[in-house]
DNA sequence: AATCTATCCAACCGCTTTTAA
DNA sequence: GTTAAAAGCGGTTGGATAGAT
């Protein structure tokens, strides 16, 4: 048997909100702040458990809220993280202003998914779907977006990618690795820039790649004291770089913010990195579960390496 | 005009995590 | 260290509305 909720035992009332309600919870708020969530009701007279306070306040009362159509940029970037993050929504949430979760997820289950999926791109790993004729084509390359218009000009690859990092340990890249470097048959940029996760551009753009996954307490809001993974996310959103988007000319440009993360850039070595701690948190982390596969080398020869966010910052 | 169907989105549910006593 | 309450989160539901028949 469901347990019932708190609105059901204590026989609060449920369902959409009156403009009445709203005006109490707003002026409730804007006098005392929310503090705690489950004495508001009470202070407010609203018969309405803290909760659904909560979440009125959180999703439609806000004052920081954007509300209205998404636009293109932020629609390739729910996109973009989605396939790092999955459904991770409050985390997509926090990079986008003003943006709830609970929006990012309506937006994502009604429209996005449904778009994908005309393109041929199953939503939920960012694959193509399985078309049998597809499937019988030459292509061993595994990409992220089959779409082309989502997918800027490439180098065709040689060798199969990875799949996506759907499996959100906090912000997975998983890296498929051959022995101490990039796979030979594949440039790094190449490799990452088709199928995973263009660390090329995340430097130039983020430098230091102020962590991306916020504690978020509160979905967008969280984001006013984030200025620099915000101006992270508005680096790669804006310069139309993100790996397989492309964003228009319109999106393009804001090269001063490029220049101030040009430096950290420098400073990452790729043999440094895969023969120091990535390589030893590889060893830690064990098996690939079929994370990324490579031909030529066997699975044996095949490292993956998870970092978050942090572990980017420590590149410097 | 009436009915049916699809879509959108606000709100709820229940589980997990965090915090405080 | 334990426990209960609060907060956070993601999945799901249900009502309102638009569009199709």
């Amino acid at each position: 048997m469901a347990k019932r909720s708190c609105c059901h035992k204590k026989k609060l009332r449920r369902g959409l909100w009156s403009p009445e309600e709203d005006e109490k919870l707003m002026s409730h708020i804007a006098k005392y702040g929310h503090g705690c969530w489950s004495s508001v009701p009470k202070l407010s007279g609203l018969e309405r458990c803290g909760k659904s306070c909560r979440l009125r306040w959180i999703n439609y009362l806000r004052p920081d809220l954007k509300r209205g159509t998404f636009s293109q940029e932020e629609e390739d970037l729910i996109i973009h993280l989605h396939s790092m993050l999955g459904n991770k929504w409050s985390q997509i949430a926090a990079q986008l202003p003003g943006r709830t979760d609970n929006e990012v997820k309506n937006f994502w289950n009604s429209y996005i998914k449904k778009r994908l999926r005309e393109r041929g791109i199953d939503p939920a790993t960012h694959q193509p779907l399985p078309e049998p004729a597809a499937a019988a084509t030459t292509s061993s390359c595994r990409v992220v977006f089959g779409d082309a218009d989502l997918i800027p000009t490439t180098t065709p690859l040689q060798a199969p990618l990875a799949e996506p990092m759907l499996d959100g340990v906090k912000l997975p890249l998983d890296l498929p690795i051959a022995g101490n470097a990039v796979p030979s048959s594949l440039s790094r940029s190449g490799y990452l820039q088709a199928g995973c996760f263009n660390l090329d551009v995340l430097q130039q753009h983020c430098g230091s790649m102020p962590a991306p996954v916020v504690p978020s307490a509160s979905s967008s809001s969280t984001l006013t004291s984030m200025p620099d993974a915000e101006q992270c996310t508005a680096n790669i959103a804006g310069a139309g770089y993100l790996p397989w988007l492309e964003l228009g000319q319109n999106t393009l440009g804001e090269a001063s913010h490029v220049d101030s993360y040009a430096g950290a850039l420098d400073e990452l070595r790729w043999s440094e990195y895969f023969d120091g701690a990535f390589q030893d948190a590889a060893c830690q982390q064990g098996a690939l579960q079929g994370q990324c596969v490579y031909g030529g080398g066997g699975k044996d020869d095949v490292v993956a390496v998870q970092f978050d966010v942090h572990g980017l910052s420590n590149w410097r």
